[in-house]
RNA sequence: CGGGGCGUAGCGCAGCCUGGUAGCGCACCUGCCUUGGGCGCAGGGGGUCGCCAGUUCAAAUCUGGCCGCCCCGACCA
């Protein structure tokens, strides 16, 4: 295609509105534009970019048997009542009402209506397995777009289904999206995690995350670099730093002292002038309507995924300051686990085995000494904390390390959740009718885009990997008005072209900066550069990567080019 | 939902405090010039100053309400 043909609207400066690098780059390179909070237009380099990610994801999923879909984006709130998650999302799912008052919302996500249709459809054990996908528009009314393409209202998913007739059906789907998955991205030009997920409101028992590592992330995960344990922060297992002090020995009793306004961990170890890890932390959570007191060590933190696993109850929550004095008689500094009575009292293990700790009095201004959980106290024992960075590997014992990432894909063992709650039912081979059980996996289209961005980039621009850039190649004659440059360049572009290059010709009346810049920016793998050294019968052959030059007989250029790029 | 910031030309911003002619850079159009990293000269077009109401002889500027966007936190199949 020629350049000066088409709308490719860069900017020379950053929009305000962009704070992540990728955001800022999308803007700017032409790619995008916002068209509301968390809505954006893809103009024509991110349609190409996209395209040449979606073909990767059908290549890939059709080669594990997949079959492609294309399902109602408007769903009857039916559908969403059966399953249970017209409530379960809440104010997440935008809703609304035909002219006859019917209720109506727009998919977030597609298990309800592909197990509407396995339903309907599917009737013998002799039909299944089936992995059934799609590559379609979702919309969720987030309460906080942001970051751009990361976190939007309105975003291109690839979902799968599977439907097979036992847990080693089941498995087998999972492995196989598994190796998928790593393809897409292997074949994408990302680099990623593979991280132990929390399955969340989705249900179901084992989940595993595709998580790419840039500072734009919001999701934490922990990773071991000796042993390759990798997991959401949500989940993450590890052994605490040992704690800083050591418990003073002995039976003894809890003794009340005054601890005038010192209502931090903070606050009353330098008070008492000992460390973090000689106090129990006491939160209160209000899980199920119910409130319960989780005991975590001073220096850790509730993973509040952990606490809503072992409490059992999907709406967890702090609970209000109200709701604590009405309780326990004292505000949230000064809180403990001595005395409590008809409440749950929950505790992470890493208070296992100590003594004789700080706790809070359940009076306002005062702490006990010589607490000791099991004897002053009797919890339910669980892990609960979130794993810390200076923790170490379960596994191996070596240090952890966390990384800021985004989740490109995610694979779920559902279960029975869906097929069950819509009944859907075959018959065996003996003839009884049987669940079921299911699996879903999905892929985020823009974040893949956005992920590659946020990896490669420079001051100049973005540099993404040629399987996924709107072009792979971009002709630059330096001086268009020279006729033997402007020659040699078309020649070049044809080329490349019968080469089964994706080239573009910047055929542009432009200074030789303009378009060095612009080419630079919008991330063209390669530049076959047209310049001076045609008179010797070379061009160049520049790397927006390493941004390293190579001078090339004019006629292998485009060769050069293809042989790079494969 | 809590906290903060911003809304003036396509983009980036100044002007607002102290009310009176709407301005700068980039981009855009015309001509000349130039061609290896956003070149130069000259001329030009483009604005309901987010919206509504109020105060005033007079509002981009002061007051009130509303809307939109961004950031931090909460939340997040």
């Amino acid at each position: 295609m020629y350049w000066s043909k088409l709308f490719i609207p860069t900017l020379r400066e950053n929009p305000a509105e962009a704070e992540v690098a990728s955001h800022q780059l999308l803007l700017r390179a032409g790619y995008i534009r916002q068209l509301s909070a968390g809505i954006y237009s893809y103009l024509f380099l991110a349609q190409r970019s996209l395209l040449k990610i979606t073909r990767i994801v059908r290549q890939e999923m059709d080669a594990i048997g997949g079959q492609e879909m294309l399902l109602p984006a408007l769903h009857p709130a039916e559908v969403w009542q059966e399953s249970g998650r017209w409530e379960v999302m809440g104010a997440n799912m935008f809703r609304l009402k035909d002219r006859w008052q019917h209720q109506l919302c727009l998919g977030m996500t597609h298990e309800e209506v592909m197990t509407a249709i396995a339903r309907g459809e599917l009737r013998s054990y002799k039909q299944l397995p089936q992995i059934w996908y799609q590559i379609q528009t979702k919309f969720r009314d987030e309460p906080r777009p942001k970051s751009g393409l990361l976190r939007m209202r309105q975003f291109l998913m690839k979902d799968s289904y599977s439907f097979d007739m036992d847990a080693s059906g089941l498995d087998e789907a999972y492995e196989k999206h598994r190796r998928a998955y790593c393809r897409i991205f292997d074949r994408c030009g990302l680099k990623y995690l593979v991280v132990e997920a929390h399955s969340g409101a989705m249900g179901g028992s084992q989940s595993q995350e595709f998580m790419a590592p840039t500072e734009a992330g919001e999701d934490h995960v922990a990773v071991c670099a000796s042993c390759g344990y990798a997991a959401n922060l949500e989940k993450a297992e590890s052994e605490p730093v040992a704690p800083l002090a050591a418990d003073p020995p002995g039976d003894l009793a809890p003794h009340k002292f005054h601890t005038p306004g010192r209502k931090t961990i903070a606050e009353v170890s330098a008070f008492t002038g000992l460390p973090e890890t000689s106090q129990i932390k006491s939160l209160v959570m209000v899980a199920g309507g119910e409130p319960v007191l989780v005991l975590v060590r001073g220096d850790h933190s509730l993973s509040e995924t952990k606490f809503a696993g072992v409490a059992g109850a999907p709406d967890v929550r702090p609970a209000h300051p109200e709701e604590i004095r009405e309780r326990f008689g004292a505000d949230a500094g000064s809180l403990g686990p001595v005395g409590i009575r008809g409440m749950r009292i929950l505790a992470d293990l890493a208070l296992a085995g100590r003594r004789n700790m700080i706790a809070g009095a359940n009076q306002d201004d005062y702490h006990l000494r010589h607490v000791t959980p099991g004897e002053d106290f009797t919890p339910e024992w669980h892990d609960l904390r979130q794993a810390a960075e200076g923790d170490r590997c379960r596994n191996c014992g070596k240090p952890l390390e966390l990384k800021k990432t985004v989740e490109i894909g995610h694979i779920f063992k559902l279960g029975y959740k869906y097929s069950e709650s819509m009944g859907l039912r075959v018959l065996n081979a003996s003839g009884a009718e049987v669940t079921p059980i299911m699996g879903s996996y999905g892929i985020g289209i823009e974040r893949i885009l956005s992920a590659a961005v946020e990896s490669y980039h420079d001051l100049d621009g973005m540099s993404l990997p040629p399987a996924i850039a709107p072009f792979e190649v971009v002709v630059t004659p330096v001086n268009n008005s020279d006729a033997a440059q402007r020659k040699a360049a078309m020649e070049i572009y044809r080329e490349c072209l019968a080469q089964r290059l994706d080239a573009l010709l910047d055929d542009r009346d432009e200074r030789p900066g303009v378009k060095f810049k612009d080419a630079d920016l919008i991330g063209i793998p390669y530049r076959i550069t047209v310049g001076k050294k045609l008179a010797q019968g070379k061009v160049e052959v520049f790397n927006r990567r390493t941004r390293e030059t190579a001078a090339v007989p004019t006629g292998e250029a485009p060769a050069f080019v293809r042989n790079t790029v494969s």
